[in-house]
DNA sequence: CCGATACCCGAGTAAATCACTCAGGTTTTA
DNA sequence: TAAAACCTGAGTGATTTACTCGGGTATCGG
């Protein structure tokens, strides 16, 4: 039961974009400084981020991305299925076909979703919100030199 | 956000054994039959759940494997770790490191016990008892003709 | 209008993990 | 003593992960 990273850099990127809102858009360059995570692989999950409505892009120069919804109405689940990152514990293997069903079929479905109303129930808002992420977040901008509007130098 | 097959065949044979706990032990050849599961991997999981004093067993002819406590004294988070399924959605890669952690860091733990805390409330006992589990066990032993304790003939 | 910035896209790939299998043991019962 | 069963280490093909690469195309400032 683990998380992959794609699902986990989802999450920091768009918890990063919700930060940043009242820029206007973020650019991946920034995304990645802040973040540390690879440009091409930002570039990459966006595409699905995108493709499930949960953020807007606009290109060119002075281009980048921004949430598509409020705060308040992405989920944690909505992120982690965008990342291509299903939420489903049950089995679809040799051991357990739709009509013999193996001994745990219906626990297992069970659980899968008690997880996703779990992560469900948790907005972007509500993780941004947090005391920890706040304060990892002016850390994050302060170290940027010049913070986010200005940026002179490289 | 998935399980191992390792972890899912390991609930589905403790079940199992559970199910057949007042015939005493119960051999591995019957899981794998019951349950559909090769044998050579049954071994090697059972290799960890021994190691992890969650089953006992007796060694050759008529041998075979028990619960090592109680029902109600095994929780489906002692059997998912026992499987080498551990239970952390957090992060060690190269983003996050324990001096600068990622602005997420402190979520995926705090997530990670919640799901543990979830897991460790439901016993082996409470899974057992289910009606789904129950009928179809009834079903897995009807199909073995003769049922457990004769089994004559191959 | 040109170059820099930034989004967009398909494909490829090394490393890791998974889901097993195999080939041998050793112990116990009938 | 043969069969049943547990025990063990090692190997392996397939899949998935976590990226990278090499090209685009749109937009803005000068």
């Amino acid at each position: 039961m683990k998380l992959t990273t794609k699902g986990r850099y989802a999450v920091t990127a768009m918890m990063d974009l919700a930060l940043h809102a009242k820029i206007g858009c973020v650019s991946l360059v920034d995304v990645s400084e802040r973040q540390n995570i690879s440009l091409a692989y930002l570039e990459q999950l966006f595409r699905s981020l995108k493709k499930s409505g949960l953020v807007n892009s606009i290109r060119g120069a002075k281009g980048g991305y921004m949430l598509a919804k409020g705060d308040k109405e992405i989920s944690l689940a909505d992120i982690l299925v965008a990342a291509d990152e299903q939420i489903n514990l049950a089995c679809g293997g040799s051991a357990c076909s739709e009509n013999t069903p193996c001994l745990t079929h219906g626990l297992w479905t069970n659980l899968s979703n008690q997880f996703y109303e779990f992560l469900d129930s948790k907005s972007l808002n509500d993780l941004v919100k947090s005391r920890d992420v706040q304060t990892m977040a002016t850390m994050q901008d302060v170290t940027q030199i010049g913070n986010i509007p200005v940026q002179i130098s490289k």
